[in-house]
DNA sequence: CTTACTTTGTGCATGTTGTCTCAACGATGT
DNA sequence: ACATCGTTGAGACAACATGCACAAAGTAAG
């Protein structure tokens, strides 16, 4: 029940999540140890995680599956809708603003904006590109609460710093930088070039061993 | 000097590596302290990374930068290239194409796959879509050592299983699911999904913080 | 009501990762 | 040759995450 939540958790949360979703019927209950076969963990850290927040099982019983669904939306914050800007109408950009999951978990874009003159005014779905030059502006009017950042490395930095201003409240940063933001803003990163280089070391790294 | 290495320094070394690569002159030194200050760490957690692999550095002078980044490149396993199989030609499929850093890095796509009859013989550049019907007649002969699955979460374990028999040497995954496979063979994953929902996760909290 | 059985929630031991401190070492100046 | 300064490399320690084991609590059956 304390206030500290370790990242992993966090991330496992998710997984049960989808897990619990994927379940054909919502109405059975499941045990610490079917959650943990499907996301590749034991059955006590299954139970510990959940127990960060609370008591949600019986005992004897395991989990009810419709309830332990909701209950991790809303540990989650994704029992609400959340406003979305995109920053970076390129490839990336554009394969996450068409991503299913995005929309369908709440996240919902309401701006997209680009530095390139070719870009701004031609639409995506029913969302028009806007240029940076109305950042501020766009944020404020339209009440962005998270941006994704799917942008250049030397840009990144700058709209990430207008966005702090603006008083975003999170940011998902796809540049390969690490931001410079104050500490109460969240940054996530997903950086391809980490994943690949983690993957070559691993690979690497196992030859050796035999 | 060991042999256990922890995820985290492997993916700070990615780091130290991209702001070394970033110095105008690379032919100066440089001190754990600085590129602590660079990839938002502390010295002595520069010099713990380095020391699993051995003595870069020179007392009370730093590291010599184009050294540091050659042993780095080595260390990471991309002093040299691979070869790439991409296995969905969907949007996220184009954005990692067309990622620029991808070829910079020696990450050689050698072949893209697709289910979808209509753009099996299209071509992006200069390689044509093949269909998952010839995977692994394809990865044989082009010797595809790395693939990146960039399909749904439903076709994602199959692919997955074929690419392993084929004797793939690892996986880069973007479909939101745990794979399965044996041991040896590594698996990076990449989850849009949980990205998103660790971010709102920590908006929440440090809102119910105040 | 009692007994047997199941599964949670949690305290404790273990293992892993990060931080701190300091001796060893090389360069530089006197 | 010696002392001083700056910086690394490594061992000790602290914080954190994971795995284990068991009491507590609920269900079901006789």
């Amino acid at each position: 029940m304390n206030r500290k939540i370790p990242q992993s958790t966090v991330r496992r949360l998710s997984h049960y999540l989808r897990s619990l979703e994927s379940l054909p019927k919502r109405g059975g209950t499941v045990s610490s140890e079917e959650l943990a076969a499907w996301g590749q963990t034991t059955a006590a850290q299954v139970r510990k995680d959940l127990s960060h927040f609370g008591s949600f099982g019986k005992r004897g019983l395991g989990y009810q599956a419709g309830e332990l669904c909701e209950s991790l939306r809303t540990l989650l914050g994704i029992d609400r809708s959340w406003k979305v800007a995109l920053v970076g109408a390129g490839r990336i950009g554009l394969a996450l603003y068409e991503y299913p999951a995005f929309r369908s978990r709440g996240y919902d874009c309401v701006a997209i904006f680009d530095s390139d003159p070719e870009k701004i005014g031609t639409a995506w779905g029913d969302q028009s590109i806007c240029s940076l030059d109305v950042f501020e502006k766009v944020m404020e009017e339209r009440g962005v609460e998270l941006v994704i950042l799917a942008i250049p490395a030397d840009a990144a930095q700058e709209v990430a710093s207008r966005a702090v201003e603006a008083g975003v409240n999170g940011i998902l940063n796809f540049a390969p930088i690490r931001l410079n933001v104050p500490a109460e803003v969240p940054v996530e990163d997903v950086n391809l070039v980490i994943e690949l280089e983690a993957l070559s070391f691993q690979i690497k790294q196992r030859k050796q061993d035999v």
